[in-house]
DNA sequence: TAAATTATCTAACACTGTTAAGTAAATGAC
DNA sequence: GTCATTTACTTAACAGTGTTAGATAATTTA
């Protein structure tokens, strides 16, 4: 029967139509405006009948980072294509990876379990930045007897920093390596930017 | 009056379990099981009380996130106060900073907005791992001719996966910093890493 | 002892995810 | 066509969340 076939195409659509309400609700407020009852309203249900096509909230959040790894590998692959030697594939790859994360933010965000809600403040909190303080500082005493600029200490102190706390998260949320691995990672990283520092 | 001060000792007293119930709660079930009334049960009070000492449950957190960066410049210091020379206090204090993130590794995620509760299965997920394999597969590529064991490529892929999401996280959770800084790093990490393994 | 202040709790509001039960509509069989 | 059954959908509820207002008990002050 074709009304079965027709019945079917809806509720695919339904399906679709969730997502794309919660994506939209997210954009608009972040991951906390989202919520079954505000997803009913934006496809004009009630709360309940999202369980027919999900079997919980956390089933939705799966769903999208689902579709985000796609869009991810999908821009990972055109990137590649644009170019035919290993190492400019390699970075232009990295830069797509970098674009994705800010284009498809909220994404990104529910993918690898980055947040952003909570303590908005923290960011002014003057005891975050004793621990840059600290460690800015030796940077400094590193680069002697050259006096680095600003600029300098600042690009060494954020690629110190990201490589580590991208490790730490990394390990936290996603799978992460091997002890091992995480050690000769950590360990070449580190002796590898002091030795771009020092030379 | 003795007992004023005494009263105002109790208050200090209270502040401070608040705090720790909440740490305490933390660890036992992660930060999707802390809530007032819990917290409350632990001091054995009833959750209104708590406002009497903090504002919200947000004052708690940014307590506790204080707290946090309070720990973690201790012991940066106690890092670098164990060498002289600036590369090796360096060393020390990121690898200080490492530990810190594991243990205390619920500090670490509030300080740092790194998400761990919401979808456990995501590690599991098959399409995570698309992107993973896409750079894979160019790492391996670039270290041509030389074919390298699943051990050096992983360090590799690792090594530019953490400085890149740590720098996205950097920036959507934390102050980041400049446009230019960020493509900087970048850059100058992605590069630099090319040539760790043409090299 | 009486009044005023402080400490604490109960009850409520507006939310959250989720489930069970009920109702209306469409579909099937005859 | 009518009747029974299934499907579609809603309402109501439960247990939980953060938070506030108002009532009550305890303590301090006069």
């Amino acid at each position: 029967m074709a009304s079965k076939d027709r019945i079917l195409r809806l509720k695919e659509e339904t399906r679709c139509n969730i997502l794309d309400a919660s994506l939209k609700i997210v954009k608009e407020g972040g991951w906390d405006a989202l919520s079954m009852r505000k997803i009913a309203d934006e496809i004009e249900y009630t709360a309940p009948i999202i369980y027919e096509y999900y079997s919980n909230k956390g089933a939705i959040l799966l769903e999208l980072t689902r579709k985000g790894f796609l869009l991810l590998a999908k821009q990972l692959e055109e990137a590649k294509a644009k170019h035919r030697l290993p190492a400019k594939q390699l970075e232009a790859m990295w830069f797509a990876y970098w674009d994705f994360a800010f284009a498809e933010k909220e994404l990104y965000q529910v993918m690898y379990g980055v947040e952003t809600s909570c303590c908005e403040m923290a960011k002014k909190m003057p005891e975050s930045e004793i621990p840059t303080d600290l460690i800015w500082d030796v940077i400094v005493e590193l680069m002697l007897p050259h006096v680095g600029t600003e600029d300098e200490v600042c690009i060494k102190y954020y690629t110190f920093w990201s490589v580590i706390h991208g490790l730490i998260s990394i390990n936290m949320v996603n799978r992460g390596t091997t002890d091992a691995t995480n050690h000769e990672v950590l360990k070449a990283a580190i002796s590898g930017i002091i030795r771009s520092i020092k030379g």
